[in-house]
DNA sequence: CGCAATTCAATTGCGCACAACTTAATCGCG
DNA sequence: CGCGATTAAGTTGTGCGCAATTGAATTGCG
């Protein structure tokens, strides 16, 4: 039903006149949240068709294209790039080296760093990738300059709920 | 679907000249999924800040958004709205059972389908909820207009995507 | 120098996504 | 009516994402 007018939160809505009440932002927030879901795993679909009989998965693949344009990491390196941490790059790149695709070797000058490297089949597999991405692109039926309209609209949106996530765990 | 003629963003596309080659794509297409990967994974975090006291998930979340706004359904229906199948909301709806939350039961008229229903304690959740939206939007640091052009073109992408998935599928 | 703090990778545990399969109920065609 | 096809939910197994912890190597400060 409607909601009860809830007491305001000043600290969350100091300027309530041109925004719209709570009822309306609960079915904005749905519909964003629907929509981002629902865009991200219709991606992982086509990614997974795309990328079957190349054996990768999505996060393996784009753990590949890093290792492809950047050449050997450390796994620290890696994370950085793709906002992930070892919890799942470990198992990930376990699974990678099983393929043959990568070694995994410690650093001498550091022991504590792991050097991903590309093998010769990880370094091949490059080529039998590069009809994906255009294929992808096709899928998605928007021109490039949309598309990057898109990416630069998603960079900003997630660079600023980065930045408010520390600000919204710190408080309480 | 006609071909751009002139890049919007001389940074990724280097090549006016023609149809961008596989390393102009390639690089594209890893900035396109990492975006969204990044961004999908910022919306997750945020709502896992907001969440927190709620003792909800991000999926758990949108699974009771969708039963606040339409009332008790069967199983079969929150998974349309979701995109999600039994694999992932019978685990997820059992949870939320235990949690008090809502109930799950076998449909007189027909025993294969499961209702769902919100308990007092899962609707009385809904006013606690009812800050998160507010604090979500506020956290993308976005316009509302700009946040409901961005629902619109994901929505697009992941329709053509959707379309796009079994012709895939089908050949090769 | 010595020892505490920090850093990096790995591990553990939990929840979600998805494919493949199972079980049970319903539908519908002959 | 009967039986195969279909449908709904659940189960199993694999992989990802993330928090929390562990263990080993390195750093840095007194």
């Amino acid at each position: 039903m409607t909601e009860p007018t809830e007491p305001s939160d000043p600290r969350d809505l100091p300027d309530p006149s041109d925004l719209p009440d709570d009822a309306d932002l609960l079915r904005l927030d749905r519909q964003i949240c629907f929509s981002l879901n629902a865009a991200s795993r219709a991606f992982g679909g086509v990614y997974r068709v795309l990328l079957k009989d190349l054996g990768l998965t999505y996060p393996q693949y784009l753990v590949m294209l890093v290792l492809w344009e950047r050449g050997d990491l450390p796994v620290k390196r890696i994370g950085e790039y793709l906002r992930l941490d070892s919890g799942t790059l470990s198992p990930l790149l376990k699974r990678l080296e099983a393929a043959g695709l990568v070694r995994r070797e410690r650093s001498p000058e550091d022991e504590r760093s792991v050097t991903v490297s590309l093998t010769d089949e990880g370094s091949a597999l490059r080529e039998r990738a590069g009809r994906v991405p255009r294929r992808l692109l096709a899928a998605t039926g928007l021109p490039v300059e949309e598309l990057t309209a898109l990416r630069a609209l998603l960079d900003q949106v997630t660079l600023a709920l980065d930045t408010a996530v520390p600000e919204l765990a710190a408080k309480d």
